[in-house]
DNA sequence: TTTT
DNA sequence: TTTT
């Protein structure tokens, strides 16, 4: 059981890429609002939000920054090679599915009032993320 | 709306520090099986897992190695000075609840047949986690 | 382990009551939009939430009909003799935490920017719910 | 965004039917521990839980009376016509994932080490649950 | 820098 | 290496 749910707002313009194998992959960040505002902290955490094939390529169309949006993912760790050849950790969301949240109207709208969208999980692609995406 | 639920197994004993306001924090590593195994991919993630405050103590007397839990959590971003200078981002699970899984007895068993703990949150503590505690 | 995550609407002013022993309980129900929408199905869920103690009393103060939330809670199953003298059962969500979402000034908006609303839990004051709060 | 993740039992051996259309319904009852037990109160609360499509097949021939697992799915509200004409509703939780908990061996395994059934939600089968399953 |  |  690997579940995360949260409510956030995209912190920049997601971007596109693709793997070596030729499948669409779009990050961005997401920035989460504390419950507990405090003293000499961050008033938000980030988090790095990863998608896969089609919804990426969905994501990059219709999402931009500044929008609200909840979301449920799994969390995932990786490691990657540093330029200075040691090893890095990394855990970030892979995205699952995600709702558009808040006024429909303060975003660009997905055609035909779509408000939710779930492009299926595609599993077959996630073999092949060899290269960072962050 | 920050929520994280796992499923897993504790890597190796949970450590307990404090901070240096004398606060009790407990850090490890929690195995989560992956759900789709792949070739030449991890069969599971790990992650780094924080609790603060008498829920460290408790953590720390009954969780040990192997031991198989579900647990919610916020998922917490935090930034920290590498020793070269730099400044590393580290994404970690702040736990919140937690319940024994599995057989009851495949593992150091808590008191009176406690099997879910939950110390309260103790949010005044969180203000000086100064220190990565990974 | 029981969580439940929803966002939706409130669908009424919440109702505040209190046990007959003093206790606070706040219900209302909560509308959550369906992620595919389908010919001749409802366009929508309908949730009963029961929220206990001090979290009740600002519910009902700083939530109201129409309000936008994001809710973190537990589902409870409940049974109650009907007037026909038959068992009727019943699932409903109860309230841990919730955030208010969407446009700020949609709705009456709580007192000093605050965002996010967990009065605690209060696990004592939950064993004498003996009446069906719906 | 309407998300539920439940560890429990299952309480007797989930029943298959087909609706008239010809899809798989699959449904059984969930007990799930209470965090807090407390005096007078039930130790569990028991949730319908109902699968679709080759999910539910796979769910009858793999998934027993006392079988511990953790699941997603979402929670879902439905009314009916009782016997006497009045209006009964019904909340329950539709499955979308499901993960074998505790030791392996202590139920009916699955072939070839599958330890996590995901079907594919298979939405256009969803909107002929014209009878309850309860 | 990994558990079963 | 940040959104509102």
């Amino acid at each position: 059981m690997n579940k995360v749910i949260l409510v956030g707002r995209i912190v920049r313009d997601p971007e596109l890429r693709s793997t070596n194998t030729g499948k669409s992959v779009a990050t961005f960040s997401l920035a989460v609002d504390r419950r507990f505002k405090q003293e000499g902290q961050p008033e938000a955490d980030f988090f790095n939000i990863v998608a896969w094939g089609r919804q990426a390529e969905v994501i990059c169309q219709y999402l931009g920054k500044g929008r609200q949006i909840a979301l449920t993912g799994r969390l995932q760790s990786r490691s990657y090679d540093a330029q200075d050849g040691s090893k890095r950790y990394v855990t970030e969301v892979v995205l699952e599915e995600f709702d558009f949240i808040g006024s429909k109207n303060d975003s660009p709208a997905p055609a035909d009032g779509l408000n939710s969208l779930d492009l299926g999980d595609d599993f077959s692609l996630m073999a092949d993320d060899d290269e960072p995406p962050f």
